[in-house]
RNA sequence: GAGGUUGUAGCUCAGUUGGUUAGAGCGUCGGAUUGUGGUUCCGAAGGUCGCGGGUUCGAGACCCGUCUUCCUCCCCA
């Protein structure tokens, strides 16, 4: 081999085995969304790039994988803009399409395009590939599979408890054994903000509120202070750090903390409504947890906001979602709230693998492997795997009558549980000879009735 | 986008201050064994040392660039 060969950065290849594991996360998801009446939906890959450029931040679009023009249009390049300088003048001259970013933004154009043809309030999933030009880390890749499930054109919070027991279904049916589903709203952050006296700096303010738990205390406000945030404003928010105790208790340390503001206690009344409909399933008080420094990047975002993480294994977040009011607005759909959440597959693979939590079934080969001894009695062994086949049991027919010790070779590393022999010896006798691989016993049957008399 | 790190056989890795023909284990293939796997023994194939340039009498090793790996930041699933 003269080149070495490899995928692109970010990316990766899926063996048979790895791609059974994500098919049993993508069915556990799929399931629960199914038996809440969600329906699926699929996207385009790539979206004309005004459909996704500006929607996620400055951060977002320089993450955004755009598509270079081909053909005659590639004569639209603007060189005159290169020589200047303006980068993103240019690339939007040699590109008119990107891969998706995710799945929510183009799920809002969708819904837009299509809301004559839709019954609102609109349930749906989504599992798909999304791209992004971001540095690979742990659990960082520039292609991933996202999982969706949104509302559109409800606004009752019922929609938002709903998808929580979607989320505790799904990682409950994964045998997670641990995973803490933080929940906040923007509207609390909105009223710290306002009880501080910042409301101009909302994000800086809840971008390094969000760091609490990584860079701790003195991080958060090391990075307020550089961001030049008074130490009046310090000392206000100094009770949000020591936040501690039930959900219950801390909403009404928070309600004191936030009694100035309207939007803030909106916020915390949202929240205790949703917690309160959640009590069957959170008893022990384990799975949520109200976490005011819970900030989530995206800025469409506008009322509750969800994170999950898993316990035991360092690993960003495996879940998220949260409300936004207007999103479908950008492209002039007005009025029509959403809400939804986005299962990372690819992370909670990772968490599932390290914590050896795949069945042990999803590597299981074939049930039945037919030795190959010649043209002949291959011919009806094809015969005879037909018919299993027919009764849903997965069969092979080993392809050439290699030497039997490379067929047993094989049958070994596939995992084969049953060998049939049937050669020249056996059809002469009439018999059939089924070889059990995990104990090494050999059966004979009669050549004419075997099938009926093996499986019972 | 900023900083650091990595790359030698299909895989995991040795390779001395720069010095003849670059090694091992595993895997693969062949044989011991022409009808019996997971164990054993013997043998073989397999390398532009990531790629490009430079320094040097001489580079896998040193320098520069580039791509890739992993990590921290930014941001995020």
């Amino acid at each position: 081999m003269s080149n070495k060969l490899n995928t692109p950065k970010g990316t990766r290849d899926h063996l048979p085995v790895d791609v059974r594991k994500r098919e049993y996360i993508f069915k556990a998801i799929a399931k629960a969304f199914q038996s809440y009446g969600y329906q699926p939906i699929e996207t385009p890959s790539f979206e004309l790039s005004s459909t996704l450029m500006g929607k996620y931040g400055d951060e977002g679009d320089r993450l955004i994988f755009r598509i270079l023009n081909s053909g005659e249009k590639v004569k639209k390049a603007d060189v005159q803009a290169l020589q200047n300088d303006e980068l993103a003048k240019f690339a939007n001259s040699i590109s008119e399409k990107a891969l998706r970013y995710d799945l929510t933004v183009p799920f809002a154009r969708f819904v837009v395009q299509h809301q004559n043809d839709l019954c609102f309030p609109f349930k749906r999933y989504q599992i798909q590939p999304v791209w992004r030009a971001d540095r690979p880390q742990h659990g960082r890749y520039q292609e991933f599979y996202q999982c969706d499930g949104d509302v559109v054109g409800s606004d009752s919070l019922r929609n938002e408890v709903e998808l929580i027991r979607i989320i505790k279904q799904v990682l409950s049916g994964l045998n997670l054994p641990g995973f803490t589903i933080k929940l906040n709203n923007r509207k609390v952050l909105s009223g710290i903000a306002e009880v501080c006296g910042v409301e101009q700096e909302l994000i800086a303010l809840t971008v390094a509120l969000d760091k609490l738990d990584k860079i701790g205390k003195e991080g958060v406000v090391d990075e307020l202070v550089s961001k030049g945030f008074s130490q009046e404003v310090l000392d206000k928010i100094d009770p949000l750090f020591g936040l501690e105790g039930s959900f219950e208790t801390r909403l009404e340390k928070l309600k004191v903390f936030l009694r100035g503001s309207e939007i803030g206690l909106k916020g915390l009344e949202e929240l205790s409504f949703v917690h309160s409909k959640l009590q069957d399933f959170d008893a022990n008080h384990e799975l949520l947890e109200l976490d005011v420094t819970l900030a989530r990047g995206l800025n469409y975002y506008t009322g509750i906001i969800i994170e999950v993480k898993a316990h035991e294994v360092e690993m960003g977040s495996i879940c998220g979602g949260g409300r936004y009011d207007d999103l479908t607005g950008l492209f002039g759909l007005k009025g029509l709230s959403g809400v939804g959440i986005s299962f990372g597959a690819d992370r909670i693979y990772d968490v599932l693998n390290s914590l050896n939590l795949f069945p042990a079934s999803l590597s299981e080969g074939p049930e039945v492997l037919f030795l190959n001894f010649s043209e002949s009695t291959a011919d009806q062994c094809d015969v005879w795997a037909n018919v299993l086949r027919s009764r849903d049991h997965i069969v092979e027919v080993y392809p050439s009558a290699s030497k039997l010790q490379k067929q047993m070779k094989y049958a070994n590393d596939r995992g084969a549980k049953w060998v049939v022999f049937y050669g020249d010896e056996e059809a002469a006798k009439q018999q059939v000879v089924l070889k059990n691989m995990s104990d090494g016993t050999q059966t004979s049957y009669s050549a004419g009735s075997w099938i009926n008399e093996w499986l019972g």
